[in-house]
RNA sequence: GGCGAUGUAGCUCAGCUGGUUAGAGCGCACGGCUCAUAUCCGUGGUGUCCGGGGUUCAAGUCCCUGCAUCGCCA
């Protein structure tokens, strides 16, 4: 069997973070699940480059826009291989065969009537890079960019998307498993229930020089979805070619539930309208939530994948993301979270299962996995236990319940750990006379790590591998192993010497991930240099914000101190009495200072100036001289009170 | 406003077509073991299964209604 299984191209706009991490390596996973089905995968995954926010983001920083797009698309080249993520293929939409079968594709859609010349008038919001309805408008501004939209009115081509409707409806009706979760294709059903719309997929280059022209009028490029949903063909050779016939058949498609409608409706009737049959499966995830807060990027609190390799290292990533998020539903991440699936899941758990069992290898049967002798129920249940966790496995894995597919795992892990208790390897060891016994518990361990390790692999390549290794199987070994001719119990030789290593997983204290701040997240190019790669670098979330304890003290004192021509030493009430140093005796009088209230940072560390202990710091901005001038309040308040 | 989803132990959630004392993991408390990464194993408890009404011999599980949260559409 074959399978194709893509990510979205991603938007050059932004840096990789957490989102595009998770679908990737979803992707990743899946694809290394496959293969360890003994099938024939390609995984394919890219960049989106066209498109008004990139020429205006690549103006911005004075580079042509194609330059802009190298170098983001570079990034994200770059931090697959950090994640163990390895796709076969990696599409940019300026690939040169790209723009060319995108060109041919508008070409034989329109040829035959279905791309038709229209004119469209409305209000357009640049940051959309759309027209807004009216009713989209909050007060006569874009929701999502406050921005005031303009008039505009043009002629646009069209896409005769709604002659496919019925088509569509009936595709999904008969293909329960077309889109899934489930939810997702009600969602999709629900809306084809209104008449559908012809879709806009043009733009005029008076407008929007940065696209594909379209082949049959010089004066426009194609807008979006016409350029980016045809990489999934232009990747493995549409119109011909070896690779096209035999993968589009098998096409499965994963994205995140915020590109549902161009996946589930633009996509098949686009490919309809080409005569090709629709992909075959779309597979729809929710988001990541970041300590409860939705994660997006004009929020600001965007996790870098690079920086959770870092401090989390690439298994337990992957690992977290695919055992605490059940496909198709949002989940939450925070380092408390991750931290704990790290401590108790991969350390205690399995790490320390690992540890044990191959220390007593080494202790009681001298590093070499001894021959099973007669058999009690407790090894035959255990045996059992872990080869039909095998297949419940595996058909979870292809259903894309990655966490039910752990959850198996971990259950194997769970009963191996009583099994341990339960025999005693221990007191055995002491008596020559139970060394039968002894042996048949120690192979069985061996056994039942070997089929954990092999099963973890798409997962946790990393720590896969070193289990094996650990087992005596040697990587060019390993690496031809499967599920289907090694995923049975009772294929470790008798003899096998173990290799001891270092512990799989360390435990973690709450320390891992705080060194996690927004200076860090400031991704450097390979030159050194650093982009500014999206608007929000610099910001921080609101979380961060509410670190600071902003207060309103009132000045109760305020004397110079000696030799500072610069320092005020005040006493401020907020609501108790503090000190607090200031840099401001350049610009004010002590006594001025008396009975005004200002704005204080109350929890900053405390810091001695000038043999002066400071309790917070004093808000102040310079004028246009150069002056500092206090921060004050527009009415009084009570000192103490809370500034947010 | 229309459609839909969800609401179960302190937290995260599982409970298929209604059927004996409602479950898991984490956390918590106590006990045991010592091979092991202060890890592992065992025991324990709490739940008005969102509120209200109804169908049924029997409802967390079906129906109606209210509330709350969320999603899609307008």
């Amino acid at each position: 069997m074959s399978l194709y299984i893509t990510t979205p191209i991603y938007y050059v706009n932004a840096q990789p973070h957490l989102g595009h991490a998770y679908t990737t390596i979803v992707a990743d996973t899946y694809s290394r699940f496959r293969r360890l089905c003994k099938e024939d995968v390609r995984f394919q995954t890219g960049t989106d480059e066209h498109g008004d926010k990139i020429a205006e983001a690549a103006a911005a920083a004075g580079i042509p826009p194609k330059e802009y797009a190298d170098r983001i698309s570079r990034l994200f080249q770059e931090a697959w291989p950090l994640l163990n993520i390895e796709p076969d293929t990696f599409i940019r939409t300026t690939d040169a065969h790209h723009v060319k079968t995108v060109q041919e594709i508008l070409q034989k859609v329109h040829d035959k009537g279905d791309i038709y010349l229209g004119s469209y008038s409305g209000l357009y919001c640049r940051g959309c890079e759309r027209f807004l309805t009216d009713k989209e408008l909050v007060d006569g501004h874009c929701p999502d960019h406050q921005a005031l939209p303009q008039p505009i009115s043009e002629s646009n081509y069209f896409f005769r998307m709604s002659k496919y409707q019925e088509w569509l409806i009936d595709h999904i009706e008969k293909n329960p498993d077309f889109i899934t979760p489930e939810r997702y294709k009600n969602e999709v059903l629900s809306f084809l229930s209104e008449p559908l719309e012809d879709l806009c997929i043009s733009r005029p280059k008076s407008r929007l020089d940065w696209g594909i022209p379209l082949p049959f009028d010089a004066g426009f490029v194609t807008y979006v979805w016409f350029d980016a949903l045809i990489n999934y063909l232009s990747g493995i050779g549409y119109p011909d070619g070896e690779e096209f016939n035999h993968y589009w058949s098998v096409a499965e498609h994963i994205i995140a539930k915020d590109i549902l409608k161009p996946h589930a409706i633009y996509w098949p009737t686009m490919l309809r309208a080409l005569g090709l049959a629709p992909y075959k499966r779309l597979h729809v995830h929710g988001y990541w939530n970041i300590n409860e807060a939705k994660m997006s990027k004009s929020i600001g609190n965007v996790v870098r994948p690079e920086t959770l390799r870092q401090d989390f290292g690439v298994d337990t990533l992957r690992y977290f993301l695919l055992r605490e998020m059940s496909f198709g539903l949002d989940a939450s991440f925070s380092d408390e979270t991750i931290i704990a699936r790290q401590n108790s899941d991969l350390a205690n758990d399995l790490g320390n299962l690992f540890s044990r069992s191959l220390t007593m290898i080494n202790k009681f049967a001298k590093g070499t996995v001894p021959a099973p002798a007669d058999l009690e129920p407790q090894d035959r249940a255990l045996a059992e236990a872990a080869t039909s966790m095998v297949a419940a496995y595996s058909a979870h894995m292809k259903s894309f319940a990655f966490h039910r597919a752990l959850q198996e795992a971990w259950s194997v892990i769970s009963l191996a750990n009583k099994y341990i208790v339960t025999s005693e390897p221990w007191v055995l060891a002491k008596d020559p006379a139970k060394t039968p016994r002894l042996n048949t518990v120690l192979y069985h361990l061996a056994e039942t790590l070997r089929l954990i390790g092999l099963v973890l692999l798409p997962v946790m390549p990393e720590t896969s591998m070193k289990m094996a290794a650990a087992l005596g199987i040697t990587p060019e070994v390993f690496r031809k192993h499967n599920l289907i001719d090694h995923g049975i119990w009772g294929l470790t030789e008798p003899g096998v010497k173990i290799q001891l290593g270092a512990s799989l997983f360390p435990r973690l204290d709450k320390k891992n991930g705080q060194n996690r701040s927004p200076q860090k997240q400031k991704v450097q190019a390979v030159s050194g240099e650093s982009i500014e790669a999206e608007s929000d670098i610099g910001l921080i979330s609101f979380d961060d914000f509410r670190k600071l304890d902003l207060r309103v003290a009132e000045i109760t004192a305020a004397e110079k101190i000696d030799k500072s021509d610069r320092l005020l030493k005040l006493t401020v009430m907020a609501p108790e009495e503090r000190t607090v140093v200031a840099g401001i005796a350049e610009y004010y009088e002590p006594e001025e200072l008396v009975g005004r209230q200002v704005i204080m940072v109350a929890n900053l560390k405390p810091a001695k100036l000038m043999g002066v202990t400071s309790h917070g710091m004093i808000l102040a901005a310079r004028d246009e001289k150069g002056r500092l001038t206090l921060s004050s309040l527009a009415a009084g308040a009570m000192p103490g009170s809370k500034v947010s």
